[in-house]
DNA sequence: CTGAATATTTGACAAGCTGAACCTTTCTCG
DNA sequence: CGAGAAAGGTTCAGCTTGTCAAATATTCAG
């Protein structure tokens, strides 16, 4: 709706934006892929890092259908990856936690993100401390706007 | 398989980007179902900006299987946004075309990419500048690797 | 000319995803 | 209190994405 002045640089960082979203996906799917777990499946898994959730908030945070997430549970549960857990203060919560075994893989998973190593080595200390405040306010201004 | 120091600004950084490939897709993909297309179709119509493609590079350049491609462009060739044309020199070859209509759809798409405006606008023209070298590093990096 | 290699398609099948219909539990308010 | 709305999950049908193996057509190598 807002017609800004044409910026030659936008258009050219957002591409750039576009191609490291590019190699990041296909390197997390590898990973992923590498222990079995589809990309999905690892975002899921990657969610209860920090505690159980409810099946509606996982929905919520991955921006899809409560009923996708069940399929996605459904398949890790059987893998003994997560437990379905009964919320006692509200009987309609189901509340999702990662078992050891899970716990186990998204930590693994997440170590092995060679993302982290290789692109962000051809840069020093210095740069990589001005992209990481560059990235943080590209993400404040983000979350403000949604 | 390096095992290198634990940078601790390393793993903030992934973080970071991983949120913002996470704003970035989900963007995208709304942008693209506006024009009642799925990601995967958008991407494809996207790669035939420059000139048509013959099947397989499309398939090598999105990492993926050709026979995944056959689908998609079914699909596309179905609603007019694609054509199949036979390539003179050797007759296995398809090369897909965008149509017009194609074509005017992906300009339409990737003007209205948003996440050009809002997070870029935090930054100034000099902040801009510094992003788009660091990121340009990074991806230099990430595709020597590859 | 024959056999290997290449480009694409087809078919079967799993997973992701949506939307609508359906329980169960909780909330609201007359 | 009790009836109906609302909220959390699940189920089901249907579509798209993606893989793999087999089949077809064309080109290439010797």
């Amino acid at each position: 709706m807002q017609e800004e002045q044409p910026d030659p640089l936008t258009p050219e960082v957002v591409d750039l934006m576009a191609a490291l979203v590019g190699v990041f996906h296909k390197e997390y799917e590898e990973a992923a892929a590498a222990r079995s777990l589809t990309g999905a499946q690892a975002k899921v898994l990657g969610l209860l890092r920090r505690g159980p959730l409810p099946m509606r908030q996982i929905a919520q945070t991955l921006s899809c259908e409560p009923s996708n997430i069940t399929g996605i549970v459904d398949r890790l549960e059987a893998r003994g990856l997560v437990e379905r857990q009964a919320d006692p203060e509200d009987r309609r919560i189901k509340r999702v936690a990662a078992t050891e075994t899970g716990s186990a893989a998204t930590a693994e998973l997440r170590a092995s993100l060679n993302f982290a190593r290789e692109p962000l080595a051809a840069l020093s200390q210095d740069e990589r401390l001005q992209l990481r405040d560059l990235l943080q306010r590209m993400l404040d201004q983000a979350r403000r706007q949604d």
